[in-house]
DNA sequence: TATTAATCGGACAAAATTGTCCTTTATTGG
DNA sequence: CCAATAAAGGACAATTTTGTCCGATTAATA
């Protein structure tokens, strides 16, 4: 509803990823499409643009997969999936579509708008993939269903 | 990039109706399309679903068009033109595409994402097409471009 | 009453998003 | 080196969203 899908699966995926690699293990896709409850070969194209981002790191071949570094689980941000995913046009555009739409000469829905919109550009920008996994790991939150 | 384009174009129309029968004209969908540069046969798909939620009132014929009544420009607020339009999905469902996802058993964005869709609710819920037709009338914000 | 101008409604078309399948490439372990 | 395993990548398919077209309906007016 504000996301893509592909957006959606993207960040089920790489929370996932975050907290396997927590345990230190490594997992393939077809594990993540399991355990986000998304299609494989969907999910498959999803993780490579992480990958081609620089979000989530894979392994090739037999105990290959995906995981993530322990530094990156920090300075990867949401707004980094988002971005690899969905591009920057939830930050940027105008809220009715209109081409040309600044503080000069704004939508009528404009002022109301930035309020919401940086309200949620500082949370993607400010949430990490750790932050997210640890709430997961200690059973607050979940991933499936 | 919040709505769909469907729901944009809804606005704007409905905007702009609501500016011109603040004038006392009566406008066809060619003018509306027109003027808020918008496809026109689409636009008067979106126009169908508006009248028919009683957002705004056609009449067929010669010198017939859209209009809204006076009382309605304060009536109407946004969210009953998102509903009308794109449905209810911007309020209910998860961030993260989860069917089931409540306080109860959260997904990890739950709790952040709850207070940026209140926000939004709570604009749409507030905006009157008055409000958002006034702007435009005093030369304030613009609809098209 | 005939003409004309407007919305309504349904069928269709195009484009974007979501999703699948299969082949290639890299890597591991025997 | 070989077999098995996993991601990468490209072609294709299904679905949804966006958009078009045209005949039917309604109403005003000459």
């Amino acid at each position: 509803m504000m996301f893509s899908k592909a957006c959606e699966y993207g960040i089920r995926a790489a929370v996932y990823i975050t907290l396997q690699s927590l345990e230190g293990r490594r997992v393939s896709v077809t594990e993540i499409a399991e355990e986000i409850d998304s299609p494989v070969a969907f999910t498959a194209k999803i993780l490579q643009q992480l990958t081609k981002n620089n979000i989530v790191h894979s392994v090739k071949g037999p105990t290959g997969g995906f995981e993530i570094d322990r530094k990156d689980m920090d300075d990867v941000k949401l707004n980094m999936i988002v971005k690899a995913i969905d591009g920057d046009k939830i930050y940027v555009g105008c809220g009715l579509g209109l081409k040309e739409c600044n503080a000069n000469k704004p939508c009528p829905l404009h002022d109301k708008f930035v309020d919401i919109r940086t309200n949620l550009r500082t949370m993607l920008q400010s949430t990490s993939l750790y932050e997210l996994a640890t709430g997961l790991e200690v059973g607050l939150t979940y991933l499936k269903r």
